[in-house]
DNA sequence: GTCGCTGTGTGCCCGTTGTCACAGACGATC
DNA sequence: GATCGTCTGTGACAACGGGCACACAGCGAC
């Protein structure tokens, strides 16, 4: 984790428009004195139980929240996208309280932190700062109840389509490179079941798939499939 | 929902433990200027895609907070207690967004509400009133991936078996009151998967059944079976 | 008591998902 | 183009959970 010269406030707030509409001075100036770090693809950065003192405010790369069973398995949360912030760190912050969660660095990242202190006073003085944590954390949540009607509910030939559709249309994209294992791991699956699943997929005319990447082929037959 | 006169802030203060750390004048203001309501049980508070517009804090009785799948199956995310608040309509609040979630009285409420702005005012100006809301926003995150994990991973058998240690347990209770159908609404199943395993747990010794009650037998059977 | 409603027990079967095992296919690297 | 590690395909089977059907039991109302 070194020191970073390129991750000064306003490269921040003009890089990702979720930050431009900053104009709180109090804000700007905790932007201004944050920690910047530079952190490698791969890095564990919360394990279970670990509790968190600094608010994360993640700049550049994007990291994958999930939980693990105890038999290995693992099912992806939310991914942390630049400009947001870590919310699991606020689980620590704001109580002490530790987490089940584990996070991963998906790509070298950029990120800046702001001791525990100063979290909280530009917290009380900032009343932007406060919409802006508000709003992630219950958009998080929404999510993750979403997400839990889905796997309590769902099928997984469905969930496994809706996913697909999802990232293809979301992304504009005709080509998604990932392996089936972690396609798994989005949908707290295992391999083996996830391969049959694309297969069918494949056979129904909606996907083609290649070593390490699935390729759009009919994105209708992929709606009907969910 | 007709106003009722007994609730005075005083009586929500000295009522609720969660509330009587109050010493925000802001706050306290705030609690006697909310508008109080009764509400019968049974009453369906949320469906998906309200919109609600007002900050409830509930101070008696309690309200269920499920999701339901598309064949009528529910699942349980969790319950609101007196002295908590309805962070649904955070959701709203905060940006207008509807969600996917139920919520129905199970007992009779009574409940105080504050409109849009004054909610914001306050929340603008008390500090302790965001760490109020902010901690109950956190804890509602952490228990539904925590459930989430649990919903991904772990077998029916042992959640019932988890279920029940802890309501026994938390309650200090020997005897529960509810029908297989409400439990089954709990774990997120149906009610005759839930009547075999409940069998399964009495064979074992751990509980005796009764119509619309279960009993404890033994609480070392039970840990066991999870 | 007996009627009727609601809750419970259980057999049976089926669909979905997980697990194991192993073969083969692909693509990077030398 | 041979080698090697990783990724993919698939058969066989087991386990878990869901759904249907139906008998019966408990309990209140009359």
């Amino acid at each position: 984790m070194s020191v970073i010269s390129t991750c000064e406030p306003d490269r921040l707030l003009a890089d990702y428009p979720g930050l431009q509409c900053i104009d709180d001075p109090v804000w700007r100036q905790a932007i201004a004195d944050m920690l910047p770090m530079d952190i490698p693809a791969g890095t564990v950065m919360y394990r279970p139980g670990d509790i968190c003192h600094n608010f994360v405010l993640l700049v550049e790369g994007t990291v994958r929240i999930f939980v693990r069973a105890r038999n290995g398995r693992e099912i992806v949360l939310y991914r942390l996208h630049p400009g947001e912030l870590c919310i699991l760190s606020l689980s620590g912050l704001l109580h002490g309280r530790p987490h089940t969660v584990e996070a991963v660095a998906e790509t070298p990242l950029r990120a800046a932190s702001l001791g525990q202190e100063r979290f909280h006073e530009v917290f009380n003085r900032s009343s932007a700062f406060r919409g802006y944590v508000i709003d992630h954390l219950v958009r998080r949540l929404h999510e993750t109840m979403t997400l839990l009607q889905e796997v309590a509910f769902e099928r997984l030939d469905t969930r496994l389509a809706e996913y697909l559709y999802r990232r293809f249309e979301q992304g504009g994209i005709r080509v998604l490179k990932m392996t089936h294992q972690q396609l798994a791991v989005e949908l707290g699956t295992t391999r083996e079941v996830t391969s049959r699943m694309l297969k069918v997929l494949e056979r129904s005319g909606g996907i083609h798939l290649r070593r390490g990447r699935i390729e759009l082929v009919d994105v209708e037959q992929l709606r009907r499939a969910h």
